[in-house]
DNA sequence: CGCCTTAGGTTATAATGTTGCAATTCTACG
DNA sequence: CGTAGAATTGCAACATTATAACCTAAGGCG
């Protein structure tokens, strides 16, 4: 939904068009979206910042549901699946889908102060991929591009007395 | 070295220059590079294929060194922070790097037949980041692309019999 | 040598992700 | 409806990757 994450925005917005999208896609491919696979995806829709599986366990245990590690895999290989989330492996965290449409080149930037990441769309991407595809003769499946720094709202934030701390931010 | 690590080259080439750059490195930043650490850069650049920290840990056993986890993280931990190698997180994965001279935007592409990985300098990522830096208005410090799919070699060697199986090249 | 810094040895443990199999639930079809 | 087959979940154990803590050994230098 939100094009900059690290600006002020509705995130309640965020959440309820990405479980809108998600509920659409299930139905499209005929794939069920379980309350343990629903409740994984609004859980990472909590906030832009990635989260790891294991952060998962207890508040899905909290909830009642079952938490063993299995149970979280399963349901996040399936909106991985789907394109519904990505996995940034730099940092083994999940993170919810801009547009969950099918697979595509997967860009973030992620800001190693807040851990808010922001999903990129890019021409640039693409024309690299092609480049590569040139000048190697290989044929491209995947590609994942994880890029990390400051956001905005963090260099802000972090004056002479505070650099070196972590802001925390909620979404 | 080379520039195309699906092409028949001289391997021995390859390796001995990178020992050679390392050597220079190390001498210019006065950083000792020791038994150890001069084994498991050679060790690594035996292939194009990255190699696992785990799979290290028999090999430098074998030659009587030391084969505990640290042992081999501090080693790849001091190689990684001279920029001799980089970690592919995909694949959780350590590979020699081509030009290692300061950190720089890192871009592979990993054959996911022959798990050759070639490492490539590209201006279009540059573009990208730029691009990036502009959009969100974040400062990029690190950045790390993975492109997968099938090299020459594999696709060549993958008939549709073999379609599915994996071939397997030394290097 | 004697002091300091860096590197390595050793043990244990943390963090992340998988396998295998039985039990349950859902779906489709007759 | 009722049942067979498929998908999903529960559960226990295990595999892989990486780090912490604490101490000893080696190299650099006055
Ligand atoms: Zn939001
Ligand atoms: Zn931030
Ligand atoms: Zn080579
Ligand atoms: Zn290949």
């Amino acid at each position: 939904m939100s094009q900059n994450v690290y600006e002020p925005h509705n995130h309640s917005a965020c959440v309820r068009h990405a479980i809108q999208e998600a509920q659409a896609l299930c139905e499209e491919k005929g794939a069920r979206l379980t309350r343990v696979r629903l409740r994984v995806l609004e859980l990472i829709w909590q906030s832009h910042k990635p989260v790891g599986a294991y952060e998962l366990l207890p508040l899905l245990a909290q909830e009642g549901f079952n938490s063993a590690p299995p149970t979280v895999y399963r349901a996040l290989d399936f909106l991985l699946e789907l394109g519904l989330i990505h996995r940034l492996s730099t940092i083994n965290a999940y993170v919810g889908c801009n547009r969950p449409h099918g697979s595509h080149p997967v860009c973030f930037f992620i800001c190693n102060c807040c851990g808010r990441a922001q999903e990129l769309e890019n021409d640039k991407l693409r024309a690299m991929t092609r480049q590569v595809e040139a000048l190697l003769g290989v044929t491209v499946e995947q590609q994942m591009t994880e890029l990390s720094g400051v956001c905005p709202a963090c260099r802000e934030h972090t004056t002479p007395e505070t650099s070196g701390e972590h802001c925390c931010h909620d979404h």
